[in-house]
DNA sequence: TCTCTTCTGTACCAAATGGTACAGAATGGA
DNA sequence: TCCATTCTGTACCATTTGGTACAGAAGAGA
C-alpha cells in the first residue's frame, strides 16, 4: 500500500526551516512562520514531525551539520595543506555579508538558546561543534606529524583553542561587523598555527 | 504630596529579575515568573516599568554591568600589576561553579538573543561588553607603556582578541564544564599577554 | 479628619501559541 | 472499480502570553 504521495521534499522543507531558525532563534520562530516558510500545512507537518517544532529544530541542525561539516571535511581531505583550509575557514568570517554576522554560527545559538530551555538539543548542538573540534583536532595532529606544524602546544588543546575562537567570533563579528577589522583579528588569532 | 510609600526597592527587585534572565533568557523568562521572584504584583510592575519586560530588562543588563564592571575597574585600578588582575578575570572562569559554566556570560547570551528580537537591546547588551573591552585594552596600553608588556602587537587589537576570547569562552565552557580542562585553555590562551 | 497623591492587588482581556481532529484528496493494488 | 493507505487543508481548541483597568490601601499635609 503507498497511499498519497508526499507533495513535499523533507530535505528541502528542512533547509527552509533550518534558515527560519537560523535567523530568528528556535523560540522567536513561531510554527505559523515556519510553515510558511516550508510551504506546508499543520496537517502534513505534525505527521512529518511528530514531535512537532522541537523534532524540526534537531533534524535542522544535523542536516545543517551534516552537510557543512561535509563539505569543510572535503576541502580538508583534499588538500595538501589541511591548515590552509582551517585557517581558510576562518578568513571567510572575514569575506561575509553583514546579514551573516548579524546571524552568527547556527550551532553556537543552537547551544547558547537551548542552554535555557532544552537541554537534550543543547547537548546535540555541542555535539556537532564538538566534532568541528575533532577536524581541528585531526588536522593539527597530521600537519605535526609531517611537520607541516611546529607549534609545540598539544593538539588537543589547540583545536579546543581554536574551537573558542570559533564561538569568540560568532559573537564579535556581532559586535563589529567590519571586515576589514574582522580579518585583523583572525589573521592575529591564526598565528597561532604555526 | 508624597502618596503610599513604595513597598519595595528597585535596586533589589532588578537585581531578582535579572537573576531570573540570567537563568532562563529573556524570551523564556514570563513576566508572571519575573513577578514571582521580584516579589511584586503587576500593578506596582508597570508602574515602575511602563516599558514592561524590555525596560525590565534593559535596566538588568545596564545594573549588572555597573556593578560587575565596577568591581573590576577598582581592582585595575589598586593593582600595580593591572595585567595580572585581568589574567584573574579570566582564570576565575576555571574556578566556577557548573551551573556558571551553564549559564555563561550575562551580556554574550544577550548579544545573542537580542540579535534576532531586538536591535536596540542587543546593541545596548553589545555596548557593554565592548566596555569591558575599553577596559581591556587601557590596561594593555598602561602596561606597554611601563614596559610590564612587551607584546609587539597593537594593544586595540590584543584588546578586541581578548574579548573574543571572553566571548568564546562564554559558549565553550558551557560544552566543557570541567574546570581543570578550562584552566588548561585559559593558560594557553593568555599567553598572547606577554 | 479630610484630601490629594502614589502605590498595590485583583480581575480581566485580546492575541497568539502549539497542537489536535477529521473530512476528504490522491495514489497503488486487488 | 473499489478499497486500504497515506497525505493535505481546515476548523477548532485549551493554554499562556504580555498588558490594562480600577478599586481601594497607605501615606503626607492642611
Amino acid at each position: 500500500m503507498t497511499g498519497r504521495p508526499k507533495a513535499f521534499d523533507e530535505h528541502e522543507v528542512i533547509d527552509r526551516a533550518q534558515r527560519v531558525f537560523w535567523r530568528r532563534g528556535y523560540t522567536a520562530a513561531s510554527t505559523e512562520e515556519l510553515l510558511a516558510a516550508m510551504g506546508i500545512g499543520k496537517g502534513s507537518f505534525y505527521l512529518a514531525f511528530p514531535g512537532g517544532k522541537k523534532e524540526l529544530f534537531e533534524k535542522s541542525i544535523q542536516q545543517f551539520h551534516r552537510e557543512s561539516f561535509r563539505q569543510l571535511e572535503e576541502l580538508v581531505m583534499a588538500s595538501a595543506q589541511p591548515v590552509e583550509v582551517i585557517k581558510d575557514y576562518f578568513r571567510a568570517i572575514a569575506t561575509a555579508a553583514p546579514e551573516a554576522h548579524e546571524r552568527g554560527c547556527y550551532l553556537a545559538n543552537s547551544v547558547m538558546e537551548m542552554s535555557s530551555l532544552d537541554l537534550p538539543l543543547q547537548k546535540a548542538a555541542g555535539l556537532l561543534l564538538k566534532q568541528l573540534e575533532s577536524l581541528f583536532f585531526t588536522v593539527i595532529q597530521q600537519a605535526k606529524a609531517s611537520g607541516q606544524l611546529t607549534s609545540p602546544i598539544d593538539a588537543r588543546l589547540l583545536a579546543q583553542h581554536l574551537l573558542t575562537l570559533w564561538n569568540g567570533l560568532s559573537i564579535t563579528r556581532r559586535l563589529y561587523p567590519d571586515n576589514a577589522q574582522l580579518r585583523q583579528l583572525v589573521d592575529l588569532q591564526l598565528t597561532v598555527l604555526t
